[in-house]
RNA sequence: GCCCGGAUGGCGGAAUUGGCAGACGCACAGGACUUAAAAUCCUGAGGAGGUUCACCUCCGUGUGGGUUCGAAUCCCACUCCGGGCACCA
């Protein structure tokens, strides 16, 4: 062996050797119990970057611990490789996007290949593949038979910098989610999946979901935002004239309703905007909320702006006649897009009403003390009904319940729950991604294109030809023939958001090559549920909702057999450098190259695991890279200084040690059996750092053993093995090659995962703390086996303790078994 | 405003169930090796004080209180940092 450790020599070799003996190829078997590794698949930016390095070197360290613990292991990678940087990019170098993605795919790969990570090569896949999206397509289809996919007119959310439409998932904070840029709103014919059809099971299956974080059920739970209340019918001008709907969770309130309010987008109120006095000031009032965008619109602080309609409405309750306004305030796409307004107990209402100078009228007080007296502020607390004809005096849980039940026998209303979740609109107005699989014909429609002519290719273009709405540039790709009629027809031009590319991509992994179908459900049935995701908080209600939404519906097509796809989900921490995360705006980007380059990738994998527990975000330094480096090259030479006694070629590798020797041996021994005991429920329980310091400590220990003397060669030999296969999910070229040096001739990555002796791991001796009234004031070695009240008088009988308690009385003494005494005295 | 997470040496972090705070690593200091440096190896270290040091005392896990024989850990109030939600009727 070589005298100094050259990583680049060893971690190619191996890499080479993965490869050669297709050493992370699985197949299904149903002898073996699987294990499936799953981390978010990348954007091909062309770059891999710190975060990338620590979201799979952890799942690399999972894979290859489950793999060797005898698990089947599917450890999957792809390319999230639609999306519009791609077309960015080719339109500022003038390249096609396909040539600018294929190459930064080759490029990644590349560094995933020189990182060592266990993937299994042969189920790679590019989602902007013909292979890939012709089922994208053909999902669109089966959810377009379904009624689950449609296309509908309305308000969208539209970013000019991107120029598309996103989903409302998509928008952030009034901001575009990837750019980011104001997001507008604009009138856009879309496509759409009916995720809000799928509100409740989303919702309620949450609670299925017992190994995801709290906070990423509590974002979901949040963002579907169930309300129960009730829907009511208001007649306009008097008890026959036409409805509108109002939803309210406060049914309970509404004798006090004393105005209505409809959002500006209402549909009704289009029908107002006439040249008398009413349609001129609702003019005013929409074009002045047209200023405002969303978010600033929603803001808390935004002032309320409204305009009185002139018409008057029939409050079916109360039989009166309340005016109806106009309002920045109440959101078409929330409930029923109108209001009843109570501005006794809702505070927005009657802030409203004190700005306009509306009446106030109060139907609840509350059910202890009196109501104070000039209120101030909305009492919104539930109470006790005044004010309200045959309800006065009831709760107001008990008057909802009855109140809804006397609306839906008088035909003018019903109980009925309301969710903020909204459609997914899944159109975007650009070229690179999968084309939308329908033809438009003006004698049969809107038609959607038969299985047998997937997929629909995305025609070739130049980054030149790029722009708006890309493909309607194309006259060949939009001129085609109805599959209905024969007849001439034009093609959808707008393509798929690319969260329907990774919302089932994980079930291709499991079959990923097949021609004949999207998923083959045998494949699917032994593979899943995914054991573990790994991936960013970032994507808790977008991909992550799009996910379960997609697995319900494959459910319901017959395609899966589950709720839910992923068991466990873990969230890992970013990747930030000096309190920032990392960008090249703020030019603190470190590149995992370079390091590589200069330790290698085992001591970067190494380090990224060990710096920081992998839930909590990492402030990068690379000082601390020394530390793994200088383990890894201590090992190195221990390895060397005795290479002469590791087993050789044809001869036998020692078996196991017997420590009877010397009680330094023993010491050792115990250290190797408590490391493998910790290590193992370490990885576990996924805190890598710890797992790491634990070999550490374990090499220091080997370190102060050979240093006092002989060592015995068998024990050291078997620790040495030991902590390479400890070593092998986290540093696996080293541990390959250390391997191979102490003589053993199969690969590390198929080995066994190492087991403890818990009769070997024991401590022979403990020493436990001696406390006076809660200081520790000595300890005392004794027996491992000791008993509770020996060590009560072993205690006490101790010099420094009688010290302490000389003089008082000895009022208690508390005895934790093996670890403290508590002496109370006063 | 509401909800969630976090705060531990000079730094990253450890402490699995309320039981010896600071594992492991970095940086630092001293020493060995060397002509010298790098690399490597050894040793030291939370802070303050006393004894003249290898023993002892006090303080110490963001702040202030509390529960307990005992609190980094549990409870209450607060400060700061990060994240999510925020006119949702």
């Amino acid at each position: 062996m070589q005298e100094q450790y050259d990583f680049r020599t060893i971690e190619s070799k191996w890499q080479k050797r993965w490869e050669e003996n297709r050493e992370f190829a699985v197949a299904e078997n149903r002898n073996q119990p699987k294990y499936y590794v799953l981390e978010m698949l990348p954007y091909p930016s062309g770059a891999l970057h710190l975060g990338h390095v620590r979201n799979y070197s952890l799942g690399d360290s999972i894979a290859r611990f489950r793999s060797m613990q005898g698990f089947n292991v599917l450890h999957p990678i792809g390319w999230d490789a639609f999306g519009l940087p791609a077309e960015n990019a080719a339109i500022r170098h003038q390249v096609p996007p396909k040539t600018w993605t294929l190459k930064n795919i080759e490029q990644m790969k590349q560094q995933c290949r020189r990182m060592g990570w266990s993937y299994d090569w042969h189920r790679e896949l590019a989602t902007c593949t013909p292979e890939y999206y012709r089922w994208n397509q053909w999902f669109f289809l089966r959810m377009y038979e379904k009624g689950l996919a449609y296309r509908s007119r309305g308000s969208v959310n539209w970013c000019e910098e991107c120029q598309t439409v996103l989903a409302n998932e998509q928008v952030v904070n009034g901001l575009c989610w990837r750019c980011p840029s104001p997001v507008v709103q604009k009138e856009q014919e879309q496509w759409n999946f009916r995720i809000t059809d799928y509100a409740e099971q989303l919702l309620q299956d949450l609670d299925q979901l017992e190994d995801w974080p709290e906070r990423v059920i509590t974002m979901q739970r949040n963002w579907i935002g169930k309300s129960v209340g009730a829907r009511v019918r208001f007649r306009l001008g008097g008890p026959s004239g036409e409805g509108i709907d109002i939803f309210t969770t406060r049914l309970d309130t509404i004798c006090g309703a004393t105005f209505m309010v409809l959002a500006p987008e209402h549909p009704m109120v289009k029908a107002w905007l006439g040249d008398d006095s009413d349609g001129r000031r609702l003019k005013a009032l929409l074009e002045q909320v047209r200023r405002q965008d969303r978010s600033h619109r929603t803001a808390d602080d935004a002032e309320k702006l409204g305009a009185f309609t002139g018409r008057y409405a029939w409050n079916p309750f109360r039989g009166e006649m309340i005016p109806i306004w106009v309002a920045n305030f109440v959101l078409m796409d929330y409930g029923t897009g109108a209001i009843m307004a109570v501005p006794a107990h809702d505070q927005r209402d009657f802030e409203f009403a004190r700005k306009y100078g509306l009446p106030v009228r109060t139907v609840i007080e509350p059910v202890e003390g009196t109501p104070s007296a000039p209120p101030d502020q909305a009492f919104v607390d539930p109470g006790r009904l005044v004010d309200s004809g045959l309800f006065s005096g009831l709760t107001s849980g008990e008057a909802k319940r009855k109140m809804a039940e006397y609306a839906a026998r008088k035909g003018f209303g019903e109980a009925t729950v309301s969710y903020r979740l909204r459609d997914w609109g899944v159109s975007r107005q650009r070229y690179w991604g999968t084309p939308i699989p329908i033809v438009y014909c003006s004698r049969c429609g809107t038609v959607p294109v038969p299985e047998d002519q997937l997929p629909v290719v995305l025609p070739r273009m130049e980054g030149s030809d790029l722009g708006r709405s890309p493909l309607a540039q194309v006259p060949d790709f939009v001129r085609t023939i109805c599959p209905c009629c024969g007849g001439p027809a034009r093609r959808e031009t707008d393509t798929m958001d690319t969260f329907v590319d990774s919302s089932w991509y994980f079930y291709r992994y499991t079959d990923a090559r097949n021609s004949e179908e999207a998923i083959r459900r045998d494949a699917v049935r032994y593979w899943f549920p995914v054991d573990i995701y790994i991936g960013g908080v970032e994507h808790a209600i977008l991909h992550l909702i799009y996910m379960r939404f997609f697995t319900k519906v494959m459910r319901d097509l017959g395609i899966v057999e589950l709720d839910e796809p992923v068991r466990t989900l873990f969230t890992q921490g970013m990747v930030i450098k000096d309190g920032a995360k990392m960008s090249k705006s703020l030019g603190n980007v470190v590149a995992p190259d370079e390091i590589v380059q200069k330790y290698g990738a085992d001591t970067l994998r190494l380090f990224i695991q060990f710096c920081a527990p992998p839930a909590r975000d990492l402030d990068w330094n690379d000082r601390g890279l020394e530390g793994c480096w200088r383990f890894l090259g201590r090992l190195w030479r221990l390895l060397y200084r005795y290479r002469s006694d590791w087993p050789g070629d044809g001869m036998p590798v020692a078996g196991e040690a017997s420590a009877e020797s010397s009680p330094r041996a023993r010491i050792l021994q115990r250290k190797l059996h408590q490391t493998i005991r910790k290590v193992t429920s370490d990885l576990e329980r996924l805190h890598q750092n710890t797992a790491v310091a634990a070999i550490m400590e374990l090499l220091n220990s080997v370190q102060e053993y050979v240093d006092h003397g002989q060592p015995d060669r068998e024990l050291l030999h078997e620790t040495l093995t030991k902590i390479a296969l400890l070593l092998a999910p986290f540093a696996p070229h080293f541990a390959e090659e250390m391997y191979s040096i102490l003589g053993h001739r199969h690969g590390i990555a198929s080995a066994s995962w190492p087991r403890h002796d818990p009769d070997l791991a024991r401590e022979e001796t403990v020493e436990f703390a001696v406390q006076v009234n809660g200081r520790v004031r000595s300890r005392i070695q004794a027996p491992a086996d000791v008993a509770s009240d020996k060590m009560e008088e072993l205690a006490l009988a101790d010099e420094r303790i009688r010290g302490h308690i000389e003089g008082r009385n000895v009022l208690k003494v508390i005895v934790i078994p093996k670890r403290l005494v508590n002496v109370v005295a006063r």
